[in-house]
DNA sequence: AAAATTTTCAACCGCAGAGAC
DNA sequence: AGTCTCTGCGGTTGAAAATTT
């Protein structure tokens, strides 16, 4: 390591937002990474108008709102290899997530602390994942023709990229699991189109991908220009957004809206009626889920639909 | 039903590696 | 060669949720 003479702090903890992410702050990463990409950490937060430190936003996206991630619990599948990994790598949760498509190091280690560790003790580490019967294996990761991924399958990066956007995950190693989105078809009027695609013996796959998530937000690129909620984020200016994808703007900036008028970031839009009939703070959340989970795909991961809502 | 305790997991922290200058 | 910045990793924390008493 250089260095030396010590070390500056990544960024000013006085003037950044820390805690739990709000699905506002979620919009904005997302929707900023979707058209920018994340070529450099440090400054996307003010690029992206987050009151956040960079560390802060890379932690979000790699752990949470990567739309590679696979959400909803380990199966015993999963479980059971992150135990033989564990055996083979020891803490290098890294290393055990390059192992395990759509699993984050973080995740891992956390099923490890919480339910793995203690069972690790009573399992038979000889056993033979492939001994296993397949097909009473729930959740083994699949193509898009539905074809499973078997176990150790070297996953790594597309060849060619096809878009600006990359995320990739952490791993130092070759194998990377990798999504990429092709986003040649933003500037049109059809909803555009994204794959996820991980590459298996030199060819490239498509991935069963959430598009309808990434289909809900492809248009969502322009910042909220409210100037009460840009000076209290900090914006720097508006993001560029193709016309055409106007009337799926104004979809997005609407419930996006409604967001921020709940986390009372904004006042309320004057010609809401509904929301502003609505007095009891109870009901504004109800109705609010309910027009959200209306919209938006499940997957989305603080969706009430998931459970995961505030 | 309420309080106490335990569990879960998202987020933070500091360190180290790699690469640019 | 030394310094600095950026990024990634693994350990830890603490608030919220779940469970037990």
């Amino acid at each position: 390591m250089g260095g030396g003479g010590g070390r500056a702090p990544c960024c000013d903890k006085s003037k950044v937002k820390r805690g739990p992410w709000s699905p506002a702050e979620d919009v904005r990463l997302v929707s900023f990474i979707q058209k920018h990409g994340h070529p450099n950490w440090r400054s996307l937060p003010k690029q992206a108008g987050l009151l956040r430190c960079g560390k802060s936003c890379r932690l979000r996206w790699i752990n949470y709102l990567r739309p590679d991630l696979k959400r909803g619990n380990f199966t015993p599948q999963e479980e059971h290899s992150i135990i033989r990994l564990h055996a083979t790598y020891g803490n290098k949760w890294s290393k055990i997530a390059s192992h395990l498509p759509g699993r984050t190091d973080n995740e891992i280690k956390n099923v490890w602390n919480t339910h793995l560790k203690k069972r690790s003790l009573v399992i038979d580490n000889t056993t033979n994942y492939n001994d296993t019967n397949k097909n009473q294996r729930e959740d083994v990761p699949k193509i898009s023709n539905g074809q499973e991924i078997s176990e150790g399958t070297i996953i790594d990066q597309p060849s060619t990229p096809s878009s600006t956007i990359s995320c990739n995950s952490d791993q130092d190693n070759g194998n990377k699991a990798c999504c990429s989105w092709d986003s040649t078809t933003t500037t049109t009027t059809t909803p555009c189109q994204y794959y996820e695609t991980i590459r298996i013996n030199n060819q490239e796959i498509p991935l069963e991908s959430e598009v309808e998530f990434w289909n809900m937000l492809e248009s969502s690129h322009q910042p909220i220009t409210d100037d009460e909620h840009d000076h209290e984020l900090g914006v720097v200016g508006p993001i560029n957004k193709p016309s055409s994808c106007k009337d799926r703007d104004m979809e997005v900036e609407y419930w996006v809206r409604l967001l921020e008028e709940e986390l009372e970031l904004v006042s309320p839009t004057p010609d809401n009626k509904d929301i502003e009939q609505t007095q009891n703070n109870k009901d504004v959340h109800e109705m609010w889920c309910k027009t959200l989970s209306d919209q938006i795909s499940p997957f989305w991961p603080t969706s009430p639909m998931n459970n995961g809502f505030f």
